[in-house]
RNA sequence: GGGGAGAUACCAAAGCGGCCAACUGGGGCAGACUGUAAAUCUGCUGGCAUAUGCCUUCGGAGGUUCGAAUCCUUCUCUCCCCA
């Protein structure tokens, strides 16, 4: 029997790191080089909506190359990582018929997590159990939720963090609904998947990040984020918009602190936020870390990969 | 020139004789995180030590006291009011 070669796998190639650091320029010029496109993992450029205040690609920028999951959803859809995951995967399976590598960049840890690790299967979410669980957990205060989550799911009542609201809402809405402890959906296991994946991380010194991220703030000041988030404010209390860059100005708009403040704290906030993508990241050991400046290493990287 | 208020750790700000290495907030640092995650949550933050602990702090210098960030004297500086 004739042996025959093996078809290398398709590439995927992840450009992550901390917002402000590049990756969006970084990625364009990639993929331009290797003639590809590029899906977003961010959770908050997906929203058409948002577009100055989470320094979504320029339209300039769209041209150079081709994105996808940029403006894909609006501010009012629900949306999560599962959601992403199917899409994501559905559209890399296209994609690779044509092109490979694909890119894939975005800080948002859990999003590029569920596509390449894969995300467990949870059963959908009830509005109505959710709004009851969220009013009893407003009237009735955390203890109850503690309550109900040993209840229903001991297991998870050990795992959790018990000062986490979210987390516990979480459990228990599927508990509500399934009548299954929560801990019994969550099997460990990754998922195979059809590509084989090559993450590069971008990161500078803190200081010279934090400096960047400042000043990338008083340009979006300049481009017009302010009108941006004015227009918004009538969704304000929606999660999309629970998004640094805009919950400080609403504040403002409120008249709840000076334009001086919410400005500051869109970059502490944004500071404070690329740290914890800094955290997640962390954890994850076949990243493999660049200066963003270090484009001939990450390019020879990438080729070696695909051969 | 006269009168008053104050100087506390990176910043702001409590403490006003022992329970103070010093409340609290901010900032900073570190961390957790399987679903609206740019969200949500946690810890540390004078130095050394795994820890009991030890050492150096509350503008400077003296003093009172068993014991001071807290009381007294004095010096320096800041702020406010009247000239």
């Amino acid at each position: 029997m004739e042996i025959r070669k093996k078809e290398p796998a398709p590439l995927l190639v992840v450009i992550l790191g901390p917002t402000g650091i590049g990756k969006t320029r970084t990625t364009i010029e990639l993929a331009k080089k290797f003639n590809t496109e590029i899906l977003s993992a961010d959770s908050r450029q997906f929203y058409r909506e948002l577009k100055i205040g989470t320094a979504s690609p320029t339209p300039q920028e769209l041209s150079e190359a081709r994105h996808h999951f940029t403006g894909h959803i609006s501010v009012k859809d629900y949306y999560n990582a599962s959601i992403y995951e199917v899409q994501a995967l559905e559209l890399l399976e296209k994609l690779f018929h044509k092109m490979n590598p694909v890119f894939l960049t975005g800080g948002s840890g859990l999003y590029i997590d569920s596509l390449c690790n894969g995300i467990d299967d949870l059963p959908h979410v009830d509005q109505e159990v959710r709004k009851k669980l969220l009013a009893a957990y407003i009237q009735k205060g955390i203890s109850f939720l503690r309550e109900e989550l040993l209840r229903f799911d001991p297991l998870h009542y050990e795992k959790v963090d018990l000062n986490n609201p979210k987390r516990i809402l979480k459990a228990l809405e599927v508990c509500y609904i399934t009548g299954k402890p929560y801990s019994s959906f969550l099997t460990q296991p990754k998922k195979e998947r059809g590509f084989s994946i090559l993450k590069i991380g971008l990161n500078m010194d803190r200081h010279e990040l934090y400096q960047r991220i400042n000043q990338r703030v008083d340009r979006m000041i300049q481009e017009g984020l302010e009108a941006e988030a004015k227009s918004l404010y009538a969704f304000r209390n929606l999660n999309a918009l629970n998004t640094v860059g805009y919950k400080e100005l609403f504040d403002y708009f409120d008249g709840t602190i000076s334009r001086e403040k919410a400005i500051e704290l869109i970059k502490r906030n944004t500071r404070h936020y690329a740290k914890r993508q800094l955290t997640w990241f962390a954890r994850d050991k076949e990243i493999r870390w660049f200066h963003p400046s270090e484009n001939e290493g990450i390019i020879a990287l990438i080729r070696s990969h695909v051969e």
